[in-house]
DNA sequence: CCCAATTTTTCGGCATGCCTAAATTTTGCC
DNA sequence: GGCAAAATTTAGGCATGCCGAAAAATTGGG
């Protein structure tokens, strides 16, 4: 008797979740794809871990991978990382609205979570919520057939002097990056504007807040990395025609 | 460096859980300690499966065993399972309370969380349903600290005719049997009088339901089991003086 | 174009938990 | 009390995922 047959788009181990997860999200960033060290360094195993643990992707049919070139997810591998990735922002959603979670709390409980849970909790959650376009980081939730919308964001580290834009989107990744930002009052769809650069390499100034009692704050190289904003037109770039 | 030093309290894995869980409800009931092959059967392992384990839960201080007999929780081994068995039923309420779970679809559920979960998000669950005392089973929640009051109930099976009594607990063990006490209208609370028993070991006579509109009906020996009974103090019985 | 440095894979090992089959110990019936 | 049946433990294996070390492939600078 083969062994319970897989239903195919259904989870596979933790493990492979997380492998998915992190395939997906370099992508979504990079356009390039992932190689094998560097997502032995995002999972914190080693090379050799990735090594055999690909092997077994391959199997399942989750992503494509010649020996020695990069990892590319196939459409079920895209479709299972959305999943989780759905999973892990209502989750986020849910703790900070229903369960008075701080923004910096959520990240790691979500992670644990997002493996054990449930479609049907998940969705009824979501429903709860009012099914939510994005949670509490400005990140998009996919919805329950897979479809997310990307809101087209630049990272502030990106934006030269004299740009504007409103912030959409603030990396969970670090907590106490979060914590900072919170001590410094900013916040989701907060106006900013890109002061200018300290010289030889030095830290973003930029203004927050409203026009008249903006505040200016210098933010380092990783401050200015997680914040996203959706940049107004600017007269120096005619990108946006 | 020794490996991480456990909290002594804290969690242990998860298969570890189910074990001091599955012990644990035994000897809620029974007065008699379980033994190697009930385990086995109730967590749906081999012997030798628990053999092995054991003597792990043993060298974790958490159950106490001589070769061949019987086993039995340490002090943290109870607490463990306290805590197991708190965050079941806080996660049970919180599912039928507040994301519209029906009576039969929440065990499974919790039963996969419960390894999952932090305490803090427990706690937080528990705080927004006001700290309920049972869950929808009528199961008693232990508090945060580890204290339980057991209702005094005993099963419908071993009540004898004529015996009145209120029904505070459900046994959610079995789904199948959830949904038929469902259909029947059989509920937490509801007064229940045994009428008797069917010749041979038949099934149990029940009157349901308000004095003066009672439903009688046939109740099977699993049915019977599943219903534990706040019995009325009965002329024929001087147990309670 | 070639060789050394880097990246990736392979190879043996470890830990967890499970299994079946084979001891071993206990129990209960006569 | 003895002996067979039942319960329990030990022994040897399997699957998953991880590791470090060693081998193999790729790369990039001279």
């Amino acid at each position: 008797m083969p062994p319970a047959r897989k239903t195919a788009l259904s989870s596979g181990s933790s493990s492979v979740q997380d492998y998915v997860k992190v395939i997906y999200a370099f992508t979504e960033w990079q356009d390039k794809p992932i190689t094998s060290s560097q997502l032995a360094v995002r999972l914190g195993v080693a090379n050799s871990s990735v090594s055999e643990m690909v092997r077994k992707l391959v199997e399942l049919q989750l992503v494509d991978h010649r020996p020695y070139s990069a990892i590319e997810l196939t459409g079920a591998g895209r479709r299972l990382a959305l999943t989780m990735v759905r999973r892990h922002r209502v989750l986020e959603t849910f703790l900070v609205q229903e369960l008075g979670y701080a923004w910096d709390e959520v990240h790691d409980e979500a992670e644990l979570l997002e493996h054990t849970v449930s479609d049907t909790f998940i969705n009824r959650m979501a429903a709860k919520l009012g099914n939510p376009q994005r949670d509490p980081h400005g990140d998009p939730i996919p919805s329950a057939d897979g479809t997310v919308h990307v809101p087209n964001a630049v990272q502030l580290e990106e934006l030269d002097g004299g740009h504007t834009g409103r912030i959409t989107r603030i990396s969970d990744a670090d907590a106490d990056l979060l914590r900072f930002f919170s001590s410094e009052q900013i916040r989701l769809d907060d106006r900013v504007e890109v002061v200018g650069r300290r010289p030889f390499g030095g830290a973003l100034v930029v203004r927050f807040g409203p026009t008249g009692s903006a505040r200016e704050l210098d933010l380092g190289d990783q401050a200015a990395a997680a914040l996203w904003v959706h940049s107004d037109p600017h007269p120096g770039c005619l990108l946006a025609s």
